[in-house]
DNA sequence: TTTTTAATGTGACAAGTATCGAATTATATT
DNA sequence: AATATAATTCGATACTTGTCACATTAAAAA
């Protein structure tokens, strides 16, 4: 099960917050913000083992967060100061191209859709603002723009889809997705 | 064991990074950010069940991060936008002040201490540069500033310490801790 | 070369987290 | 009042992460 560029980006970007999602890593960031500093100074400091606290600079390190460098015996972690100037919006921001493709966007609506239609036919007139609005925008698309509908005409339309043609009319009406003026319906 | 306030407020940072720290979350953000939205959609959007969604607003919400109103039925989530525009850098950094009360920045230096004195005499003089610059600014402190010190009287204090005075006193004077004239040394 | 020291890697265990089904609660519809 | 829907809570389970003892590696000192 290999990933996609998109979740690999995501899990990048989750990644460098779980890498701060510690109380010890957020020390010793603060610990080396103030100066350049070993694994074994940070553990005495912590008191914490030094593999333990080579764990925590592994995953700060792989967040970008943090770069060493070798002294003698020691390795020295300094901070990468660009990364802590981004902010929280511009570091969870997804560009919205990619949401859009990446994520049903729409998933919710085709869930009450595929709820109220079996076989074409409309189940029944959901009772919820949020559902009736979602089905009646499907509805209306029977209809083409700019074109006159008698009335008969319109009931003829939509007894396809349900028997109670006159609550879906008034419906249309009230969602603003119809104009009725003398007995003359027309799609907005 | 409860938690000192310098504690809570170390694990309130970690927190908020926590409710970041995971792919599903950071799309949850992404997709209120564009309008509110209920838990059902959500749910539906990310395919995860609600108990799930449920439980990743209840993080972001308690990271302060979304804040929700009941609308009918459904509970209603809308970005807490003011977080978000925060640098990295703000919500990590520790007040310095709190920073050195609670964390003892010198425990490396007392651990190296503890190593190397053993009943008041030095057990050995610390071939690392580091080590041994720790010893021997304690040492160093043995002498009064602002005042003169004939060789003898430097080997009768450092003797009590260790045998090897000749070694103490070059490396005093290179470590610019004494200096030393026409056989005369002060501190420095 | 041999010994010392810091760092890293491994494996084990404990602690924490994600996910979901089932039960419960709050609200709306009939 | 009875039914339907969304949200939350609880408990179980699988997965991930933190911590350490121990072994290994890399570099420096004796």
């Amino acid at each position: 099960m290999s990933k996609t560029p998109f979740e690999e980006n995501l899990e990048a970007r989750a990644d460098l917050f779980k890498a701060l999602g510690h109380p010890a890593r957020i020390l010793i960031v603060n610990l080396i913000r103030m100066k350049p500093r070993h694994g074994e100074e940070l553990a005495a400091i912590l008191k914490l083992k030094p593999a333990t606290i080579s764990h925590h600079l592994a995953k700060l390190t792989r967040a970008g967060l943090l770069t060493s460098r070798k002294d003698q015996y020691y390795q020295i972690y300094s901070l990468v100061p660009a990364v802590l100037e981004r902010s929280l919006a511009d570091l969870v921001s997804l560009p919205q191209p990619d949401l859009k493709t990446e994520v049903r966007e729409d998933a919710y609506r085709e869930k009450v859709l595929k709820t109220f239609f079996r076989h074409g036919r409309l189940l029944s007139i959901p009772s919820q603002l949020k559902k009736r609005q979602i089905i009646l925008q499907k509805l209306v698309e029977e209809f083409e723009p700019d074109r006159d509908y008698a009335e008969i005409e319109v009931n003829r339309i939509l007894v396809e889809f349900h028997e109670d043609v006159a609550s879906l009319r008034r419906e249309f009406i009230s969602f603003k997705l119809m104009s009725r003026s003398r007995g003359i319906y027309r799609r907005l």
